[in-house]
DNA sequence: TGTCGCCACGACTCAAGTAG
DNA sequence: CTACTTGAGTCGTGGCGACA
């Protein structure tokens, strides 16, 4: 491979392809200390037998399996490390290679035959179940700091999420904006500025997304939703760049009007929200924060206004 | 099927904010 | 002030899925 294709490999690819190679040297020393050559000078039938050792034998930091794809990946890391140190053979193809090839075949049937191999950190939606749940618990809920900091953070999200640009840890306050549309329905309104648009000078190059109030049910309205969350921020930080998203006073005093910290909410904090709101609320299966782009783009108008109906039935029922 | 872009997430370090 | 918490930044690991 020459440097000009070399530099064209993305970023991503040649990590991909170092953490297969430190993988399979590690395992090299641990399992054959003797063994100090430079991958690429190892004799093909020699390197054969390696593979197929490691593809049966390597195991994780902590000591567990790998999943299947990771082992392919492994191969496919390894293929390209040693097709740039013009390696005569190619081990994913060349019947040089048979034995660490069937030795992958086997071992992933093996793995899948354990129960390896079903996406075991996919995601899981967010369903309307969980948001019920979550709501009845107080993790969706405009009477805790905790819970109104979720709540405006899922409504933006939902709304939001999924356009490009947007992103939870730099949106400042002045992103967002409080408008009454001709109708005279409250909205909210997330502008997307596009200045790397080349066609920016040209033409208005910016998007518009909106969340509109659902007058008809209050009690589930986002648009009531950030405007609890508004009087509950500090005064100092009601400027237009000031982040959107405030970290919790430590000590809670439900009956100051201050529920937040002039300090923004870290990202740390930001990319776990569902993580953490569903493992305080008890929801079972795997959730993260792609689990609400999940949730949003299967919600049905009709799932929609179910959901209010039965949050107003449960907010009765709370009286 | 292999390549590659993207994402989630944990671990780690160091800096800064907050409570007492 | 100190102890503690939480932040930002960064890296490594590994899974998912679009695409050719």
């Amino acid at each position: 491979m020459d440097d000009r294709a070399y530099r064209e490999q993305n970023e991503k690819t040649i990590r991909s392809t170092q953490t297969a190679l430190r993988n399979f040297r590690d395992f090299l020393v641990s399992k054959y200390p003797t063994e100090t050559r430079e991958i690429y000078c190892i004799p093909c039938q020699e390197l054969d037998i390696y593979l197929a050792s490691f593809f049966v034998d390597a195991r994780q930091r902590d000591g567990s399996e790998y999943e299947p794809n990771s082992l392919a990946n492994y191969q496919c890391g390894l293929e390209r490390y040693l097709k740039e140190h013009h390696y005569a053979y190619s081990i994913t193809r060349d019947r040089e290679f048979q034995r660490s090839q069937d030795a992958l075949k086997q071992k992933q049937l093996e793995l899948k035959f354990k129960g390896k191999g079903n996406k075991p950190h996919k995601s899981m939606k967010l369903t309307l179940a969980d948001e019920l749940l979550l709501r009845k618990r107080g993790l969706l809920s405009r009477f805790n700091p905790e819970g109104l900091l979720n709540l405006v953070w899922l409504n933006n999200t939902k709304a939001f999420g999924h356009c490009t640009g947007f992103h939870s840890s730099t949106l400042k306050w002045g992103d967002v904006l409080l408008l009454t549309t001709e109708t005279g329905l409250e909205c909210l309104e997330w502008t997307y500025q596009d200045f790397t648009d080349p066609n920016a000078r040209n033409r208005r190059s910016t998007t518009e997304f909106r969340i509109y109030a659902t007058p008809h049910a209050p009690q589930t309205c986002p648009v009531q939703d950030y405007k609890e969350y508004a009087q509950r921020r500090p005064q100092a930080m009601l400027f237009e760049d000031a982040p959107f998203y405030l970290s919790i006073k430590p000590v809670v005093n439900l009956a100051a009007l201050h529920w937040y910290n002039c300090q923004a909410l870290g990202k740390n904090k930001l990319a776990k929200m569902v993580k953490t709101m569903c493992e305080k609320g008890n929801i079972p299966g795997r959730k993260t924060n792609f689990s609400v782009y999940q949730s949003c783009s299967t919600l049905s108008e009709a799932q929609s206004n179910q959901l209010v109906l039965i949050c107003n039935d449960l907010r009765q029922q709370a009286v």
